[in-house]
DNA sequence: TGTACATCAGTGAACGCGCGTTCACTGATGTAC
DNA sequence: TGTACATCAGTGAACGCGCGTTCACTGATGTAC
């Protein structure tokens, strides 16, 4: 049967929307037929949208790290003036985050996993990177724009990896504590002196 | 055909160390046909040797944190007085742990996958954050004890967030990029004032 | 305006493949007599 | 000392299953005449 003229690329946005917090939720290894089915199709139909798994994949951590930006931006934005840092890292390591990882920082749900990508996805980890650290940098302690950009980059992936670690864990007492520690090491590190 | 008296547990242990390596080099996806291959064996004596794949992923898990435990204490009593959180900061972080994913800490190997795991193997990390924590406390700034404690956990989850991230990217100057500014972040939140 | 045909998103059977796990079997050695 | 039997680590075929991908087909709508 045929289908209206958008019809197509909205069905596409949905599969890579879908796809983008399935893969955060449960890793690479989600199915294409699962992912079909989510939305009411066949998984026959997914080669009609995408090259391949992979293609998918790559498609669906960039659209996680958009979202990831956007909401890092909501934070800033609606943060007092001189607590924008502050206001990230609060958001970043907050229970909340830590108990969705389907819908939060696509870092700290499949960084271990992207290494063994091929390259195409992990170039996105790249541009993503890239992207995110000019918005954070002018809100970062440092004598010069590199300095501010390091320590970007530093603290992005160190609190990935502390959420993530949150997440690893099994005991809920101690999720709390690694995000508390990690969320005070990093506001005494950028938010005060 | 039977053999030696310490044959079984000899070739358990070397089941565990091979798995120990390639679940931190390939990820959990590692099969068992494979593991028992690059011991000149065939998959089916594995469940002589374990109940299950989970079960040797966790005991692989637990291994590999043993060696880390290891060769951290080994960078400490090699380290001049006071240096000592600096030498494991440097080895950490340094470029030839970030190219031996099999030989290096499995929480940057597979954070994000152990969260998808069942909780006997969540439960492994629980276990070796707890016998990790105090060994570097001692060396670590803060008024109180539960305050090194929280700084140890910090150090930690951070420092394995950005040698993911450092391997997750595509681009090798970027990879150093990375791995520069955590090192720089971590050494001045711990080593210098 | 009516008819014939082209388009193409979606269907579902089928492909080859690898996975974790089970199981009847092997056969060298230890033990019982 | 010699013989019969038990043990059990390791073998490899087989199990059911899910995977990514392909492909002949469907059928409602758009287009050409």
């Amino acid at each position: 049967m045929r289908y209206p003229a958008e019809h197509k690329e909205e069905i596409r946005e949905r599969i890579v929307h879908v796809a983008s917090r399935r893969f955060r939720r449960s890793g690479s290894g989600v199915g294409i037929a699962a992912l079909m089915k989510a939305l009411k199709l066949t998984h026959g139909g997914f080669y009609r949208h995408f090259k391949s798994k992979d293609d998918l994949f790559a498609e669906a951590l960039g659209k996680a790290f958009e979202e990831s930006r956007a909401r890092m931006r909501k934070a800033i934005e609606g943060a007092a003036p001189g607590q924008e840092l502050r206001a990230v890292i609060d958001l970043y390591l907050g229970q909340e985050h830590c108990s969705d990882p389907a819908g939060g920082c696509p870092i700290a749900a499949l960084v271990s996993e992207v290494s063994r990508q091929p390259r195409a996805v992990r170039m996105v980890m790249d541009r993503a990177l890239l992207q995110s650290v000019p918005a954070l940098a002018r809100y970062m302690p440092g004598a010069t724009d590199a300095e501010r950009r390091g320590n970007v980059v530093a603290l992005m992936s160190g609190m990935a990896g502390s959420l993530a670690m949150a997440r690893a864990v099994s005991d809920e007492g101690l999720r709390r504590t690694i995000l508390r520690s990690a969320r005070k090491m990093f506001l005494e590190a950028f938010c005060s002196d």
